[in-house]
DNA sequence: CCGGTAACGTAACGCTTGTTCCGGTAACGA
DNA sequence: TCGTTACCGGAACAAGCGTTACGTTACCGG
């Protein structure tokens, strides 16, 4: 036999380097070669760990998505009060630090590419409907008097408010400093869940 | 002397067959050769009304800006209370007929393209930041008892859900129907303005 | 230690892109 | 009516793209 490859190490390596692309040079400065020069590697190994430009965009979109998901998911595994759950929850999906930031900005990118691309489409609706229906549900047990209706249309204006803040300071930065998005998050948080403390105020 | 062209003229109709573009393949998809196809011209034509692509896509993105900002003087001069200007303004601003879902469309086009071209990015910045300055100046209107700060961080939180409603509807109609659009939005105004009547409740 | 095989880099291909250039054409003044 | 002049279409250009095919290299089994 001979040489053997680790698959798995290979993608993650130019997914991560697909991401950095996206977010630095936007996606018509995403090409093969870029996304190769950034990971260090030819073009050729690109092609051997995947068939095409599509199916790299697609894992290295999964990647987003699942990284998302396991952060979420290491909030809730915490066991706090759900308010404090959900809280945590939409500060951390908004773009506060700059690693926040240039995940925003490869959102942004995934989704003007996803507007052309069906499959594209179809991950960023699976992903942002996911997160919806977490909100939805950490926003229920908080609100145990709301009935689910209620608890979806108001987790709907949480996460578009989230995903605005997001799309708008990958743009303004300035405008949309980190307290300006933290103000507007607890504001709409305060409204639905009560005051800021983690517990009922005495 | 000899035949002359309606150089403004040929400006908008190319324009308006970039934002067609821009709205129904996408980004990679804006070529100068759909740009022609769909204005009924060949290329020639376009790189004589523009120097190169970057100017028409300039170009394009200020009369998008241009015609929002229009939009909203003409319900600012209908002489309405500010309430009802700035709940008509919003709700116009978000994603509801086919016509503003494509708008949403261009816009998240010219977005991600903004985020690798300086001279976009600033139209960006300075269209939005017009529209967060109109918000809060209604808000201050309607909230005489708010101070500025106040009333430019609640006009933040507006922005910033409109823009992502917009963006989300654009990528799920289903989930983001104009209903839910509407009581997301709805909800928030309420919460500022107080409550849905044009005038105040008898 | 060495053959063989799988993995990888390199160079080339065909295609499309933005851009340029020139020939034809239509309108205006005389 | 006719010549001139600006305007426009379309072919041609270089550059860059995604993709492919081939040669080279590095590893594992014997």
């Amino acid at each position: 036999m001979a040489r053997q490859r680790d698959l798995t190490a290979h993608q993650e390596r130019i997914s991560a380097a697909t991401w950095s692309v996206l977010a630095e040079a936007g996606l018509p400065g995403l090409t093969l070669r870029a996304v190769a020069a950034r990971a260090g590697c030819s073009t050729g190994l690109l092609l051997h760990t995947f068939p095409d430009k599509r199916a790299l965009l697609l894992h290295a979109r999964d990647l987003l998505h699942q990284r998302t998901a396991a952060r979420a998911d290491a909030l809730e595994a915490t066991g706090a009060a759900p308010e404090e759950v959900l809280r945590a929850l939409l500060h951390q999906a908004v773009a506060l630090g700059p690693e926040q930031h240039e995940e925003a900005r490869v959102w942004i990118g995934f989704l003007a590419a996803a507007l052309a691309e069906p499959e594209l489409a179809e991950r960023h609706v699976r992903g942002n409907r996911s997160f919806l229906r977490r909100t939805t549900r950490l926003l229920a047990a908080c609100r145990l008097d709301w009935d689910p209706a209620r608890c979806t249309r108001a987790a709907t204006g949480l996460v578009a408010l989230v995903e605005g803040l997001n799309v708008l300071a990958a743009a303004d930065p300035a405008t949309y400093s980190p307290d300006a998005q933290r103000h507007a998050l607890d504001d709409a948080l305060d409204r639905l869940v009560g005051a800021a403390g983690p517990v009922s105020p005495p």
